[in-house]
DNA sequence: TTTTTTGCAAAACCTTTGCAGTTGG
DNA sequence: CCAACTGCAAAGGTTTTGCAAAAAA
């Protein structure tokens, strides 16, 4: 909890734990070293990959804590699962900045994107399916133009 | 494998079974209750549900040999898996009539559309981002216009 | 002190695998 | 008959849970 640990000065960080004080959570030494943690990342973490302190870049903790956790900040709204497909669970911080996802099913891909470029899309199908669409948790999942090529349609 | 199992006299049961044929495996019981299964169930469902046959529907098969069995309908392209969340995996048989889904992320609920509903979306990204998208294995997830209201942009 | 949170261990699931016996072609 | 397939059981991996000790407020 010292200088060592606090690689990431992040505004990410900083807002996440102003949150965490907010939702009456207690600043504790496993819920900063898990909001670091996915704030040191650069995408979905892994839970294992969490508790494993990033491969050792942070302190490790202890596994089933880290589920707990991790399970109490989604339920605050703090952090949210990705579902980059059948894996061990992915954990992202929450925020205004959030990317979305393009993931290609064949070769796994993905691509980042800043929400802006989905603007069109999302009020698109708003309009069409009252559905206000998010590519943050489930990605917009399909084939890339390489794949596509590979696999003809039938 | 007499009548009491063909309650589900399908075209999309048909054609699996031919395309299993083509595919050089075996028309074995287990294979043909799988893919009965596949047929009967209206969504995508629960490998634990195809072995415990639908409920009572279908008789039912070893778990074990359930899993196997759809690892290789995938990788032949006969099935395919639908991503909807963090449970127990979920398949659908593979065609050319797949439905695509919207998800909303906050109560739970889909709904299927056809295909050519967001065949301009498809065009749209593909121009965009290269990517051919496919909604029939990762649902559009997203917030419903109900939960949507009830959970106000922060 | 009081309530939350943690670490550890056990349990509950879900999925994969090895193997010997069975079945389809 | 031979290769593919199945059932069973054991193993692997992920996620959940109970509980007593530790830490935050």
């Amino acid at each position: 909890m010292t200088v060592a640990t606090l690689r990431t000065s992040d505004v990410r960080l900083d807002a996440a734990l102003a949150r965490l004080r907010g939702c009456g959570l207690r600043a504790s030494a496993a819920h900063r070293l898990v909001l670091e943690c996915l704030a040191a990342a650069e995408g979905p973490v892994t839970v294992s990959a969490v508790a494993g302190g990033l491969d050792g870049r942070l302190p490790p903790s202890d596994l089933g804590s880290v589920y707990r956790i991790l399970e109490t900040f989604e339920r605050e709204g703090l952090v949210h699962r990705v579902h980059l497909g059948g894996g061990p669970a992915r954990y992202e911080l929450d925020g205004d900045d959030e990317r979305e996802y393009l993931l290609c099913e064949c070769c796994g891909a993905t691509r980042a994107l800043d929400p802006v470029q989905l603007d069109d899309v999302r009020r698109h199908i708003r309009a069409r399916f009252g559905l206000t669409v998010r590519f943050s948790r489930f990605p917009m999942a399909g084939l890339c133009s390489r794949c596509a090529g590979a696999h003809p349609p039938r």
